[in-house]
DNA sequence: TTTATCCATCAAGATTTATTGATTGACTGT
DNA sequence: ACAGTCAATCAATAAATCTTGATGGATAAA
């Protein structure tokens, strides 16, 4: 269906776009080791906390991450669906490309 | 290794910035199907000669796309090894991230 | 209730990316 | 040689994204 696609790109985009950035992609692999709250994200990343606060929203717009409050403190998590979407989407990527045929088609 | 990490990261974020488009993706799925010269997917894509260049390079530059001339018409493929690339990238977040404890590891 | 901490949000400015139209180079056919 | 087509590049503008510092809400401790 067309407007399936569509909403498929959309989607692509919207993952792929959150996880273009440096700052994002560190992020992800502190959150790789488990649950953070963002206190100890700031550590790690050394860096302003307004910066560090736009990133995990991004990151969570896209569904990237959950995040859960206990008293003070905001923890963040992976979200592994979104995780293996994504892989769903590179695989589909993929599988299309191999079985396409390699073949020349001539303009004229 | 630290510094190897960071290259990872950088191209990494290449990689997907590049995937963070809907024209480029559009243009990915078309080729999917096999190699296409510009002309085609211009009118594929109903748009504009340049704009269309500018994507293309951006895919290129990332790797995605190998060209080729013939005449006066230039030829796009998909490049499996950027395909297969991304694919490593993803199992590696995916890993990662399912071995990692579910645990909780409070600030205080 | 005051004070301090943690974090999201906002506004302003800076930076990066994308679009558009024009130009140029390479090639083809006449 | 000339004219026409295909596609890359450039310059100017527009638009999206990121950074920074300030503000405010929620919670906890004194």
């Amino acid at each position: 269906m067309h407007s399936a696609k569509i909403a498929d790109r959309e989607r692509t985009v919207q993952l792929f776009h959150a996880l273009s950035d440096e700052t994002r992609l560190h992020l992800l692999e502190l959150l790789a080791d488990g649950e953070q709250c963002v206190c100890d994200l700031t550590d790690a990343l050394k860096t302003g906390q307004s910066r560090l606060s736009f990133h995990l929203k991004a990151l969570k717009d896209a569904g990237l991450l959950t995040d859960r409050r206990d008293g003070r403190w905001v923890y963040y998590a992976l979200n592994q669906e979104a995780i293996d979407e994504l892989d769903e989407m590179v695989k589909g990527l993929r599988s299309k490309t191999r079985t396409a045929l390699r073949q020349t088609r001539p303009c004229d």
